[in-house]
DNA sequence: AGAATTTAGTATGTACAGATACCAATTCCG
DNA sequence: CGGAATTGGTATCTGTACATACTAAATTCT
């Protein structure tokens, strides 16, 4: 790669810094996991492991647990279950309310998912130290703690 | 908010973790550029960002520059020059080559918000002190630069 | 020069992600 | 009990974000 004089932009906003460690972090789950020979996306994975941790929960729990919107959790539940990885079922206690669960398959394939994906975490922060690494997480954790759970809508 | 017993999902998870963060940073964003009375998503502020500091680069060079692809940056340099901040122009040098350049609104705009998104920076972190929002910027960046301009295409 | 390769931009398709609006079901409250 | 407010899910729209495939133009290599 020769030098266009092109500058980089944001190195120092926060915003565009956590922009690319985004999509770091996204190219690199979706490549290992393909690699793996599975094709599911770090929100797809994420959705998994929340319903094997509250099996039978609905959909807006579900959008609670992974933080995200209840259009967006839709839309992935309708993924998941075209797959055949999870079960929806109208609750018998709400009509309005489908209550989720994973499949055999959804077992299975959260199962063999991951020790991938604990291995992959290393590669999501490349170039830090194991004590930077722990570091970053600490700080970030506590930084999206502070957010709390309902800021993002 | 009553206790819903739902656990949330991927707490040391720096995939999620990072998603948070990110989502945070772009509503915090979106939220405050809206009060300053713009209507501009964090990507077309970094984007005019870049195209103030390489006026008349291409579209090719700007993806480089704000780490996307191609497509991605021709979406988004649509929607700017339909807002009339950026103009395009086909390369006399290139044909195939579009030069993008701040209009007089482009840069207004740039100047406007350039000191609302420096203060609303502290926000996109929240909880952190000084010195941890500090140490975050680093080590982001240091991860961030680790992986390499190309490496999420 | 001519063929092969690379590069710029676009088109299409998939997948998040949030806003808004809407319907149906449930709960709250008088 | 019955109207009002809330809640669960979906539909639609806008906007990233990337893969793939395609055209056209430029560059490289023989």
């Amino acid at each position: 790669m020769e030098d266009t004089g092109i500058r980089s932009v944001g190195a120092t906003m926060p915003g565009h810094l956590i922009r690319r460690l985004h999509q770091l972090s996204t190219s690199v789950f979706t490549q290992r996991v393909r690699e793996a020979g599975f094709d599911l996306t770090p929100v797809q994975f994420i959705a998994l492991d929340a319903l094997q941790q509250n099996p039978g929960i609905d959909q807006a729990r579900l959008a609670e647990a992974i933080a995200k919107d209840r259009a967006t959790v839709g839309a992935v539940t309708d993924r998941l279950v075209q797959k055949k990885l999870v079960k929806r079922v109208v609750s018998p206690r709400d009509k309005r309310a489908r209550e989720l669960t994973l499949t055999g398959a959804g077992r299975a394939t959260l199962d063999a998912l991951m020790p991938v994906v604990t291995e992959l975490q290393a590669e999501i922060l490349p170039g830090l130290t194991p004590e930077e690494y722990a570091q970053f997480i600490a700080l970030a954790a506590k930084a999206a703690r502070a957010a709390g759970p309902g800021d993002a809508g």
